[in-house]
DNA sequence: AAAATAGTGTCTTTCAGACAGTATACA
DNA sequence: TGTATACTGTCTGAAAGACACTATTTT
């Protein structure tokens, strides 16, 4: 053992153009509420292979343009937007994930207020899924489980453990949100996030604790009581 | 907006070798307790950019090989080692972060024991740096800090915020320590990789209240006390 | 007035930090 | 016997869950 070093750095030297190289590819999760669910955009194949299953949005990283830059160029055409929360997810690399060629994926995390979500939701090509369960399996608004290509489903549920995973710690809850939120809007978010249900005066503390919200002396214009509005 | 899809599903039915595409390797950030600090394996540059620089030990991803595959390869080729802990980190992917060529790498976080790293210590091309500071900066044993190529600086400040992030609600500081150790060797590793002095009372608490410690009736042989051993 | 939901007060449990104490090895 | 370290007991304070209560709107 201990032989460390010694190829790599050789191998580093050969002209770059005389080996194979893979594809390489951003595939984007864009997760979002809708109808008080933790929902994903997802765009059906209609070509080859694994036509008529349904897919995350993705495409092929130039060479001029960093991981950062291609997820934001896709986000941008693929759901116009220029602000949401993006980060990079996990890089998905098995031989055999595409049928047709090598390709490996750079998956992001792309975070949706709801309004956007509800925009896109119309098209044909575009639906918007729910995530239920604990493989977090695609489901259409009808109910019917979606058939997704490749590893995607196995990304998706990695996207939700992700979002999952931070939410309690982090900001990224309010990406989900409009800009002006109830707290009860801000746990029945966290409570679709988690699967859960959660102590509402327990929330209410932690939240106000940490001192991440700012109370505009706003109200809500609805049924019942008004809450007070929080950034 | 909402122009989801369109033409990513038609690209991807081009002709693969049409496009140019970027190098993938991946590089390893080898961990481990050395001399009581939480301390990284590195090899130094001979080769043209950057020569005498240190850097992480990686090699290309052949065509046939998952990236885990790669990884696992490499942890062999490299270290000598067929078992540790071994998981995805993150992907690096600027323009320029070789000055060569476009290469983009999949860094994976290796967690080795402490006599697997004393034993790959010796090696003239090999070094094992102590991670010290906010931004993990690699230092020599005698005290010295060591330049490191290309972004691999940076990629060793997010491993080891990866490995404290992890470490107290997992189990990868196991993988730091040999089969038996005592709780005050844990109790060292924890210290080591957070940078901080934790509360022994309470470290025990947590760690026997856990149950994934298992008391073998032995002994430590030294000076002092003796503790029951674990695991 | 009734219903519904926002918001609060308080009790209890849990758990971490702190500190001091006891136990067992070696010199 | 003295020193060093393993190990434990207990107090205190912070924070979460549970539950009940008050407040303010609409119908």
């Amino acid at each position: 053992m201990t032989d460390i070093s010694g190829d790599a750095a050789f191998l580093k030297e050969y002209d770059p153009t005389a080996y194979d190289r893979p594809s390489i590819t951003v595939d984007l999760v864009l997760l979002g509420m809708h109808r008080g669910r933790l929902s994903a955009l997802l765009v059906r194949r209609d070509q080859a292979p694994q036509a008529g299953y349904w897919a995350l949005p993705g495409g092929f990283v130039a060479m001029d343009e960093s991981l950062d830059a291609a997820a934001a160029r896709l986000l941008h055409d693929k759901a116009g937007l220029d602000e949401a929360h993006l980060e990079q997810l996990y890089t998905f690399g098995a031989v055999d994930r595409d049928p047709r060629m090598r390709v490996i994926t750079i998956a992001y995390l792309a975070l949706l207020r709801e309004d956007r979500m509800a925009a896109a939701a119309g098209g044909g090509r575009v639906t918007v899924a729910a995530l239920e369960g604990e493989a977090a399996e695609a489901v259409s608004e009808d109910g019917k489980p979606l058939p997704l290509a490749f590893d995607h489903q196995h990304i998706l549920a990695l996207a939700r453990d992700r979002l999952r995973g931070k939410i309690d710690y982090s900001d990224i809850a309010f990406a989900l949100l409009p800009d002006r939120f109830t707290l009860r809007a801000l746990q029945d978010v966290h409570e679709a996030v988690l699967g859960t249900t959660l102590n509402k005066p327990a929330f209410r503390r932690r939240m106000l604790d940490r001192g991440r919200l700012v109370a505009t002396g706003m109200r809500e214009e609805d049924a019942s009581h008004r809450p007070a509005e929080l950034f």
